[in-house]
DNA sequence: CTCATTTTTGAGATATATCCCAGTTTTAAG
DNA sequence: CTTAAAACTGGGATATATCTCAAAAATGAG
């Protein structure tokens, strides 16, 4: 049996042994959760896809709620910290708002494996939620700073438009819907802020280059090995 | 101890042992999915709830998924057909839509109970999602058979209004939002459909009087009891 | 009241989970 | 190579779950 390597497991290739076990551990959990969700997930399923032997994970994480909280802020931060950058040259507010969520679509869409773990743990991971809240939050306040929306900006509003990113999302992975999921969703979310139904047709089938987001998340502590190839 | 009768064993009330203890176990049955989630429940806290001894449950249900579909099925239905009957008389379908929503949203909140087994078993139970996306289809084909709106109809419209629904729903049950939520929701699906903005904001916000619902269920092969008071 | 039928009971066989820890293997510094 | 520290192993104590079944209790017709 081959082992693929997964993200975390690839990031932490040059590192010392027990950084590359917790790695393994991470892919693993992911791939247990993205498959199985958050709840059913078992440690002793998660140890037996990293190869390890159960009490190995204990060495590594307290349980299963530590090492999902690890997974899910490492992917939180890091997906909406990419997407940040990706538009750091944009001011539009309202093609901010379309191009992150497209862009965030894309990313769980071509990473499966993270888009499940994505929908899956929404709502037993509080904290990869609220990272990404508080950026569309941003992105909104802008978009009324500017003038460009009349509808009032509160909580109600961005869990309304989460939500329908998720469905988007989860459509998407189900296989419902195809690349235009992320057009789709954008232009009802505009509209969904009474952005001119022109405008927001516009913006949201706008042809823009999605970057292709990796995750480059680095175990805890990265002491570097020195490696000569 | 007082034991307080949920809905289900409310209307088995009057009728034989066995159907009486049924409907206890899919009171408590519910209360545990609604409470814990549906994976997270187990067999034997739902006995114990019900009070009952383990073993009584498996002579009334096969296993956990035959008594959740069965609780998943009389929810959803019991409740769009009710909705569809309180709008009997309602023949604009942009205010059948929002009527539809607001009506839904205050059943989830007015019993709490069945809204978050209505949210936390969305992804278990996918008969109860159905039904209620074969009305709001039938509503948003209604609208754009009158010309009111210009949106496409499709599945992934249909689940990005479901998912605005659930997520007032869900606000309105965490506390995070008042008696407004209905309105809301409602308001910004009508956005989302590109109804004009002033009608949108005039009829979800329309002064209409909603019905309690209750939900009038009734154990599998309704042999009521003759009872002398 | 009697007693066959219906319904419930709860201990137990089996399975699987969590978490611990004494012992073994691996690592890498000297 | 040697050796102490670091990392891993896997069996086991404990807990809890599912589902069965022989026995006990409740029901209600005659």
């Amino acid at each position: 049996m081959v082992f693929i390597a997964g993200p975390f497991a690839s990031e932490a290739r040059l590192l010392n042994k027990s950084a590359r076990t917790r790695a393994k551990l991470m892919d693993a959990a992911a791939e247990v959760f993205a498959q199985e969700g958050f709840e059913a997930a078992s440690v002793n399923e998660i140890a037996r896809r990293a190869e390890v032997a159960n009490g190995t994970f204990y060495v590594h994480f307290k349980d299963k709620e530590s090492i999902a909280a690890e997974v899910a802020a490492r992917i939180g931060g890091d997906i909406t910290g990419q997407i940040d950058q990706a538009m750091a040259e944009m001011d539009d507010a309202i093609e901010r708002l379309s191009f992150g969520t497209r862009q965030f679509i894309q990313f769980g869409t071509r990473q499966p494996l993270w888009g499940w773990v994505l929908i899956r743990s929404g709502s037993y991971l509080p904290a990869m939620r609220r990272q990404m809240e508080t950026h569309l939050y941003a992105d909104l306040e802008r978009c009324r700073l500017q003038g460009r929306i009349s509808v009032i900006v509160d909580a109600f509003l961005v869990d309304a438009i989460m939500a329908v990113v998720f469905s988007a999302l989860s459509g998407r992975l189900r296989g419902d819907i195809g690349e235009e999921a992320g057009c789709k969703a954008s232009e009802l979310i505009l509209n969904m802020l009474n952005v001119p139904q022109p405008l927001a047709h516009e913006v949201a089938w706008k042809d823009v280059e999605l970057r292709e987001l990796v995750l480059t998340v680095r175990p805890k502590g990265d002491r570097r090995v020195d490696v000569s190839l």
